[in-house]
DNA sequence: ACAAAAGTGTTAGGCCTACACCCATGA
DNA sequence: TCATGGGTGTAGGCCTAACACTTTTGT
């Protein structure tokens, strides 16, 4: 049954890649967990991974779990370690090439494993299983360094979305609060939002003005070179 | 002779740790390669690397290749990427845990392969062994994000140093040039940075003032969080 | 004597921060 | 009518960037 048909001269490590997936409903940054159903750590929760195919990167196995979870192809996937403590895994030698993906909340339809998947808020988070608390942790900081480098917050909103939106959600990843105008004018200022016309209901009630990103301007500045100062 | 001992289920991929090993030598950043020997790539130059055992993380791995070629145990090492295209390596398949480690020239000894291995500035590197070129692109993109947030530099620095060693480093890294007045105030007033006594030889010859880097003052920088400008 | 490198201050402009009130809407 | 959230401008301080000359030393 359980042949072993793949022989080496020196033993090899088990290479598996991780992916934790970020949302934003509006008010707070959201991962999606997956219930173990088998040992080890039954019961417990983990990011969505598996095993690296020989056909495949580590990114592409990584959009493979991404995809099988959230249904999403596109969306912004990055590596941002490897993890290789000799027993993070209690059956065998396994090392995990871990990836956060941004993903448009509105976009995702529940997976295969629907059943067992679940978004928790970052205050939620339960211990989880394996080294994955670590690994929550390591995403989470590159998550803030590379908001101040790059547009990465428009990959977690919807197309359109309000500026107290995208305030709310620097505040999540960031941890910190802004002062309102401030953060409106240093959005305006650095010039890659562009106004949607707000449809010109009659009556319509009043509403926030809405904000699209300006993809253009972006690529622009970032020749350049830009910072967002926070 | 070859026996295939270690056997599995399913292909696992071998894993190294490959070491982008920087220097600075007062003006210049340089990297150290070794020829490699053997095929593939027999004559070409590539960076110091090797095969995980089971026992090591990556990071230990990339350090016993830092020791073997320089025989520094306690310089700066850090896991920067994970290569894993499926062709990177011609032979099977291979996917390497990048890592770069910032020496300091004075202190590195020549290692066991010293006759192989050579200091190469970054405008002599040649077109390297692997993808290896395209790991060296990815080391320098990272050592330019990292200087701006720690001050790493001091690594690849003597104990102490001039003024000026330290501007050319930062420029060298950057690739850019500063005004020497304004890269004075800017270190200065950051605060981390000690002269050193001019031992006072009645009629030494002028020399620059030298400075020494202040670790705890860092620490304490390092927690309010601090960040330089350039 | 000349070239090369170290050392040193000031000014103007831009950016960040702190801060308060009005309006529209929905309850 | 009251509470909530959107929208808006200014003034002060700090940091950055630009800029030139003198001194010392070695050749």
């Amino acid at each position: 049954m359980s042949e072993q048909n793949y022989c080496y001269k020196y033993p090899h490590p088990s290479v598996t890649a991780d992916c934790v997936i970020f949302g934003f409903d509006g008010v707070s940054i959201k991962v999606l967990l997956i219930e173990r159903g088998v040992e080890p750590f039954k019961g417990k929760w983990a990011f969505p991974g598996g095993f690296m195919n020989m056909d495949e990167t580590a990114e592409e196995c990584a959009r493979r779990e991404l995809e099988e979870e959230t249904g999403l192809r596109d969306a912004s996937v990055e590596q941002f370690y490897t993890f290789s403590d000799v027993r993070r895994d209690p059956r065998e030698r396994v090392i995990t090439v871990a990836h956060y993906a941004l993903v448009k909340l509105s976009e995702v339809k529940g997976g295969d494993d629907a059943a067992s998947a679940r978004w928790f808020a970052m205050d939620e988070v339960p211990s989880l299983a394996f080294d994955h608390d670590r690994i929550l942790r390591m995403a989470l900081n590159r998550l803030k360094e590379r908001i101040c480098f790059e547009p990465i917050g428009f990959e977690l909103l919807p197309e359109v979305f309000t500026m107290t939106e995208l305030q709310n959600l620097y505040e999540a990843i960031l941890e910190v609060t802004f002062d309102r105008r401030n953060f409106y004018n240093k959005m305006l200022k650095l010039g890659i939002l562009m106004e949607t016309e707000p449809r010109p209901d009659g009556a319509a009630r009043r509403t926030p003005t809405k904000y699209r990103f300006n993809a253009e301007k972006y690529a622009e500045l970032k020749q350049k070179g830009f910072r967002l100062e926070f």
